[in-house]
Order: structure tokens, then C-alpha cells, then sequence
DNA sequence: ATAATTGCAAATGCTTTGCTTGTGA
DNA sequence: TCACAAGCAAAGCATTTGCAATTAT
């Protein structure tokens, strides 16, 4: 239902066309965070002629916009999420693959800090969790 | 002159080789965390002869070994580092790519304590932070 | 109208691998 | 001796790109 990602694209000024509709609506609808081969093969559910180079386009042509964020989680090939109202970081099950996000005021807070007392500004960071499930 | 990663191979059983003695000789003495073209090029130096096939397989053989830590870190190869004594996070500049080290015990605990919380034993973690050097 | 976008296939860059020859313990 | 390692070139994978045809505004 819901195309998010077709408004953020009409207010940034960023061209439409059907096979970017088409994406925007398929990214717009996944919960979780999928490779461009995932995210390939559900697009051509809807158009089977839209290309894997055209996904890989548009997947980068949305970043640059701001409008997906990308993520290169140890082992596995980029996956891609829809860019939230506010930051977070995540957890990843080393067991299934799934993803959590999480936000933690303190570490962020750290990091800033951490990053001053060494003499930098701190522009951009990457933390990911990795864990199994406690079995309770 | 300082060889640490070729004592560390004998005492893990890691069979030695003229290649992998001059890998381990070169990756012992660099300070910075080269990508795996900047060693076969550094090897070279010491042995021509040393095919960049043998520094992939070296690299990933030390670094199952325990021996060698794997960085992936935005936007760069993979770099590769001796393991220390003590854990450690980076900061990467973002300007000259430089890469400094740095331990933060109160950010630890808090990684761990975040994952917990989410149900998670916390197995690894990933933090990096890129910024940019305060002018003075 | 026309600058931008697509699909296709070829090219890329990093990394791995099959195979034959060489070698460490 | 002989299982393992090295060198070479070919293959693999994810991603990018050149080009001719198509499309959005």
C-alpha cells in the first residue's frame, strides 16, 4: 500500500519513473533489510522486465538522495533500509541473520566523546552487535 | 627485525614457508593495517616471486589462526592487522584514511548490556568511527 | 524535444580456486 | 616420503558501465 519512498522522491526532486515506482513501493513495503538480489526478485514480481543493473541504479541513486541507507554487515552482501526518522544502530543474530535495531543515548554519547579526546570530529560511525539468542 | 607473527605461527602449529615467513615478517613490522595490495607489494620487495594468490591464502590462513584481524573498514578493501593483547575499536580519519586505535570500557559494557537486554548473548561487535581532525 | 533512464551484455575489481610443480618436516 | 603449499591463469561474485533504444517532463 503505503510508497513512502515514491513522496521522499517527488520532494527531493528526484525523477520518477515506472521502474523506480516500482522499487520505491517494494522497499517502502519490506521490514526487513534486503540484498539487491532479494530486492531484484520481488520488484520483477511486479514487473519481471526491470533489470538487476536498473535495481542497482536506483538503489544507489535513493542513497545518495538520503533516502536508503546501506549496509555492509560482516559476511554478508550489501542490504539496504528505508532511511528512519531517527538513528539507530543494530544487532544482528549470528544464527538466523535477523536484524534488530536498537538506539543507546550513552554509547552515542561515548562515541562523540571518545572521538573529541583523540582530536577528531566525529562525522559518521558503525556499530553493529552480533549475538545468539539466550534460550530461556 | 621483530618476527612476533612467525613465533606465533610455530606455537599454533602453522606450518611455515619462505612466502609466509616474509608475509609474516612484513605484516610484524607495518604499524599501519595494509590491504592485502599493499602487502603482496611490500612482499615483493623481499621476494618477487611471491604470487598474490599465496598472500590471499596466507592472510586468510593467519587470520583463522587467530593471528591476523580482517577489516572491512567504509568504503576501502579489507585491511589487515596483527591481534594485540587487547581488544580495540578504530577511528578512521576521513580525510588521509589514517586509522587510529582506541579502548573504551565504558562503551563495551554498554554494547554488552544493550544486548542482553534484546535477548542476545553478545558474540562480537563491529565499532567504528569516521571523522574529520579538529584544527587547533 | 531532449536530457535522462533502461536493458543488455560486457567489463570491472577483489578474491578464490583448479591444476601442476615444488617443498617443508 | 608425501601431504601440503605455491604459482599461474582461469573462474567467481557483486557491482558498474558503454551503448543503443526508450521515456519522462
Amino acid at each position: 500500500m503505503s510508497n513512502a519512498i515514491e513522496e521522499k522522491c517527488k520532494k527531493k526532486g528526484v525523477r520518477l519513473t515506472d521502474q523506480r515506482r516500482v522499487i520505491a513501493k517494494v522497499m517502502s513495503e519490506s521490514d526487513n533489510h534486503p540484498d539487491v538480489d532479494e530486492l531484484h526478485k520481488k520488484v520483477n514480481r511486479h514487473d519481471s522486465k526491470i533489470s538487476i543493473a536498473t535495481v542497482y541504479r536506483t538503489v544507489k541513486l535513493f542513497e545518495e538522495a538520503g533516502i536508503l541507507a546501506k549496509h555492509d554487515f560482516k559476511g554478508t552482501k550489501a542490504r539496504y533500509e528505508e532511511t528512519t526518522r531517527e538513528h539507530h544502530d543494530h544487532l544482528i543474530d549470528i544464527n538466523t541473520g535477523e536484524i534488530i535495531e536498537f538506539v543507546n543515548e550513552d554509547i552515542e554519547r561515548l562515541q562523540k566523546k571518545v572521538s573529541e579526546k583523540l582530536g577528531y570530529k566525529l562525522v559518521d560511525h558503525r556499530l553493529e552487535l552480533y549475538g545468539s539468542k539466550i534460550k530461556k
